[in-house]
DNA sequence: CGTGACATTGAACAAAGTCAAAAGTGGTGG
DNA sequence: CCACCACTTTTGACTTTGTTCAATGTCACG
């Protein structure tokens, strides 16, 4: 079973009582993939994209820049997320989104997410609960950004990309490979990347975490889920009961 | 025809070709209406809602709270918006509602919902179009708490609250109430209250804006838009092609 | 080795927060 | 109509946090 397919269908079984299956009409769906390289553009502001998409693998990221090149990084894409399904209401993206890896995604047509959607009610928990736990990630990210310190965000930030990695494999117990440049980081939370390297440093120094090369280790998780005042409920990671109607 | 009908009709009917049966549909789903006073919780984080929510009358704010007592309001929710379809997921609420001023809101059952969004072609678009409206509003948010300054950020607020009031017609042309203190502005802006104040007489005393009660004037709105660099776009204000899946 | 991208450090500066007190506002009852 | 209350807003002095600019380090890769 290739890697791909393994992220995916680990974060589908992870929040649905979905069956082989059901994993597989989603992944024949998954047909139509294309890849990009680091700093690609996969979706241009005002562009009106034709599919919607899921990331097979690599890391990606949705963010919208202001015209003097002041840049903000929305949110981070990872393996087996969702993206666009405002495609189907014909807008225009208000965002852009941009590799950050190597990046592999799969293109889902209107006719195939309608068949997904609306034809086979073991997927279509799994669509809509991925648009749940997408805006609670973004309420999330405007706390972050709105009422955390400094040290708190980042803090922050390292726990929710574990917690999300881990659902798909992609981390071990406290550690994890963050294939990301300080900027882009910094951007996510609304630093400069000055200020964040020192954050950085600093919660090096005071042994909460580790860092080689794009790994980061959580040496004190207790110590940093105090500090960044982090819970996991936004993440809606338990199943729950998928009262979806009929 | 009561102001509750007005103000919701209005917003159907801007965004998606709906006639008059499709509205009359929409409404009488409106009947389980429940009134609440300012200060009042109309969701409680970790509750678990049964019903989805239209805004008939008022202002509420979403908001989330960390242990010491920062907030964070996420969003202000206006006459005509359409909240927690998370229902359907059977998750627990990771944030909280409260009303801001006398507020009225329609519940919408699981199966009225499923009617609504499956059973009537005419409807469902407007329901994928407000949760797109309201992703994307959320995603600005995160830019303006993110890289924008406390002028820019109130600039930004400002107009964007009036034209998404304008869309309902509860906005003149340059003018409008904003029934909220400055503590709640503050807390959507990620600012102190005591800077906040600050930021607003500076606009005032630079001919930017004018405030009279709760009423504010855009007096110089070239000049607000330059400095928040607002546009429109994300709001998605124009009706679109309404590729519904069918 | 040398090169280019990324990360770190220091010093000066700017933005926003905190604390505390004073000045509005609006509603209520005498 | 006025006096009083609670509440919100404003103002001033000071502190903290994060930014900017510029120089220096580091590391993978050719």
């Amino acid at each position: 079973m290739p890697k791909s397919r393994s992220a995916l269908f680990r974060r589908l079984v992870h929040y649905c009582a979905i069956d082989d299956q059901g994993a597989d009409i989603f992944e024949n769906a998954c047909r139509d993939i294309k890849t990009f390289e680091p700093g690609d553009l996969v979706i241009r502001r005002g562009e009106q994209p034709v599919t919607a998409f899921i990331v097979m693998s690599g890391w990606a990221s949705r963010s919208i820049s202001l015209e003097d090149g002041r840049n903000q990084v929305v949110n981070f894409m990872l393996p087996g997320d969702f993206f666009d399904l405002q495609v189907f209401v014909g807008q225009p993206a208000d965002h852009t989104v941009r590799a950050l890896t190597p990046l592999s995604i799969a293109g889902i047509s209107r006719q195939m997410m309608g068949e997904l959607f609306v034809g086979n009610s073991k997927i279509a928990p799994y669509l809509w609960w991925s648009a749940v736990q997408e805006e609670a990630i973004l309420r999330e990210q405007v706390v972050r950004n709105g009422r955390r310190s400094a040290r708190e965000r980042v803090a922050h930030l390292l726990l929710e990309l574990h917690a999300r990695l881990s659902v798909i494999g992609e981390a071990e117990k406290d550690r994890f490979r963050m294939p990301v440049g300080q900027t882009h980081i910094a951007d996510a939370l609304g630093l400069s990347y000055v200020h964040l390297s020192r954050v950085f440093s600093h919660l090096e120094k005071n042994g909460l975490i580790a860092r080689a090369r794009s790994e980061v280790s959580l040496l004190d998780r207790k110590a940093l889920e105090e500090l960044a005042h982090f819970s996991t409920l936004y993440l809606h990671l338990e199943p729950g009961k998928l009262n979806f109607f009929e």
